[in-house]
DNA sequence: GCCAACGTTGGC
DNA sequence: GCCAACGTTGGC
């Protein structure tokens, strides 16, 4: 999951200890929220500024209406912290990885909320170590 | 700050 | 229902 540290980055997350994921409204990234479950981790990246994954999170709650949307179209779900990374790890470190080449993120720049497979999972935390 | 990529909107 | 125009996102 993305998002701007100015607007919102991951020591926001830490000093509120949960936070809503709302204001998604792309199809796309809307149907990745809606596939996670309570439980599922999911990497914090900062975008614009930064560009690195930050830290780890996992959601604490499900899908459910977007708190500031009036279409009803939209969900939102909540996250919380889990740990940061020891080292953060720059969207110019995963570019490099080959191992990394169909990162959704990489592939689809816009996407704010993008799938991650176990094996990207596994070696993204590998080059957090 | 610029611009490419992509989603959405609206006229036909 | 198509597609050009426009707006937004995010890397550079």
């Amino acid at each position: 999951m993305k998002s701007e540290p100015d607007e919102y980055g991951w020591d926001d997350l830490i000093a509120e200890k949960e936070g809503t994921w709302d204001g998604v409204k792309n199809a796309q990234a809307s149907n990745n929220m809606k596939k996670m479950k309570v439980g599922d981790q999911v990497f914090f990246y900062h975008s614009r500024q930064g560009l690195e994954i930050v830290g780890i999170m996992e959601v604490s709650e499900e899908q459910f209406p977007d708190p500031f949307d009036d279409t009803g179209r939209w969900i939102a779900v909540k996250v919380k912290p889990v740990r940061k990374l020891d080292n953060a790890v720059p969207l110019k470190e995963m570019k490099k990885n080959p191992k990394l080449a169909n990162l959704a993120i990489i592939r689809q720049t816009r996407l704010s909320v993008a799938p991650v497979t176990e094996d990207e999972w596994e070696e993204i935390l590998a080059m957090a170590a």
